[in-house]
DNA sequence: ATTGACCTTCCAGCTAGGGGAAGCCCTACA
DNA sequence: TGTAGGGCTTCCCCTAGCTGGAAGGTCAAT
């Protein structure tokens, strides 16, 4: 197979194939033409990659969770462990989101969006003080 | 006042203050010495930054809204549709890592996480296919 | 023979800075 | 007066995870 068609297997663009080979996670042979050479073993790994990322694993979270796959020999607990940590950093993620939407949803609402200049938000980005934002958050 | 007083004032790290120059959102005068001499408005201004930044608002927003707020005659509609399309954003980013969440909270619990290297999640990810995951969706 | 789709490598850039080297400047203290 | 220290300067490389483009080789079809 050729690069090509293990993108449109996998749904990756080339380029991240490209990419993926120069930093290990994939070893396509070579045909002799210099065409990169894919065996189903490859497109398949290229599946489970894009699989993860689209979990939001990292790159290095993904080799190691395709180490984890090529190893009959893996206790699943190691394979949990990632995912779990995986999962607290998505947490904490949408903890700091949701703070900043609460913020921002509150100063939007405030502001009247008019042709006047006056505008809660700038006037809150210009003058808080960390001990207004300590105050603020106890309110 | 050098860029060790104003990091202190903003809470930002000299290196950003000096990156921020670059880009061209600050532009401090210069001693005889070489050394970045900041106003008062300088300070203020990099407090602003910091302060959007933290509310999540890219380096292009904060352009924006610093123009917004050195204009007198400005629009407070302008800074709101800013900050209303920045909401969307967070919205957008927080469905998505919810949706990520969801997904791997439900692999998380399948999987027994002992000895034995039988483990859901490798399972998912080595399988799926966009069919099945429109399946699992619906289901 | 030539077009056009594919493939190759390499280089540059994106966000928003962080790390660290080499070298000035300024103050304090002996 | 010399020196130690801290702060300041520029410069360049590094991060994650790609993406875009240029210059050129390959292949199948016309």
């Amino acid at each position: 197979m050729n690069i090509g068609d293990v993108a449109a297997l996998s749904g990756l663009p080339a380029k991240t194939i490209r990419y993926y080979e120069d930093i290990g996670l994939v070893k396509p042979l070579r045909s002799p033409n210099g065409y990169r050479a894919f065996r189903e073993s490859d497109a398949h790994k290229l599946a489970f990659l894009g699989r993860a990322r689209a979990l939001g694993f990292s790159i290095e979270d993904c080799r190691n969770l395709l180490a984890l796959y090529e190893d009959e020999d893996r206790a699943s607990a190691e394979v949990k462990e990632i995912a779990e940590q995986h999962l607290e950093r998505i947490d904490e993620k949408i903890a700091e989101l949701r703070e900043m939407r609460a913020t921002l949803a509150h100063l939007v609402n405030a502001c009247a969006g008019d042709h006047r200049p006056d505008c809660p938000i700038l006037a809150d980005l210009s003058t808080k003080t960390r001990d207004e934002e300590r105050l603020e958050k106890t309110a």
